[in-house]
DNA sequence: CTTACAAGAATAT
DNA sequence: ATATTCTTGTAAG
């Protein structure tokens, strides 16, 4: 589906299992981070066959790290530029790019998202770019939930968002809902 | 409070 | 062109 395209790719362990991100070659940026869930994923992916295991550059090593302390909840400034949106459609990226500035330890919903970026009708559609979002930990999409509060889905795993929004100081009522308050 | 469902935009096949 | 989706608001049980 595309030209010859050279990747690499390095990885963290975290509590959840194996962190794995992916760069392009030519111009060094974030093809995709794959969460210990996608595991299965990535090892499928024949478009990132020429992603051998390869010793991260300096750079590189120092954004593994990043995304580390990530996996673990904690605050880690990450810029943009350091993200290859390429291949990504405008409403994604658009979407993407206002998540990522969901404040660490608050929520936004798919509606209000939604609203945001235009129209109130979208919730489904934000839904669904941030389920096909390429930069999990780094652009936040598990600070995203419904309306109602209750945590929705994630590629991660759903027990994996609550684990990242607990570590962020988010609070749950009885049944599993952000309470109230903490709404972006 | 708990289903049930249409509406709805974007993307995957 | 059809199926699918990390939803939402409303309506009925």
């Amino acid at each position: 589906v595309k030209q010859e395209q050279k990747y690499r790719y390095g990885s963290v362990q975290s509590e959840f299992g194996a962190i794995v991100v992916v760069w392009r070659c030519n111009n060094n940026k974030i093809v995709r981070v794959f969460l210990p869930r996608q595991k299965d994923i990535f090892q499928s992916s024949a478009y990132y066959i020429h992603g051998v295991d390869s010793i991260p550059g300096r750079t590189a090593a120092k954004i593994l790290r990043k995304v580390e302390r990530l996996s673990a909840g904690r605050s880690v400034a990450l810029h943009l530029d350091l993200l290859d949106w390429g291949m990504i459609y405008p409403f994604q990226k658009q979407v993407l790019r206002l998540e990522y500035r969901v404040p660490r330890g608050r929520v936004s919903t798919y509606g209000r998202l939604a609203r945001r970026v235009g129209k109130s009708s979208v919730a489904r559609a934000v839904g669904n770019a941030l389920a096909r979002n390429p930069f999990p930990l780094i652009i936040p999409c598990h600070r995203a939930v419904r309306s109602d509060g209750s945590l929705g889905g994630y590629a991660g795993g759903v027990s994996m968002k609550r684990r990242l929004l607990e570590y962020e100081g988010i609070e749950f009522d009885e049944h599993d809902r952000v309470i109230a308050g903490s709404f972006w």
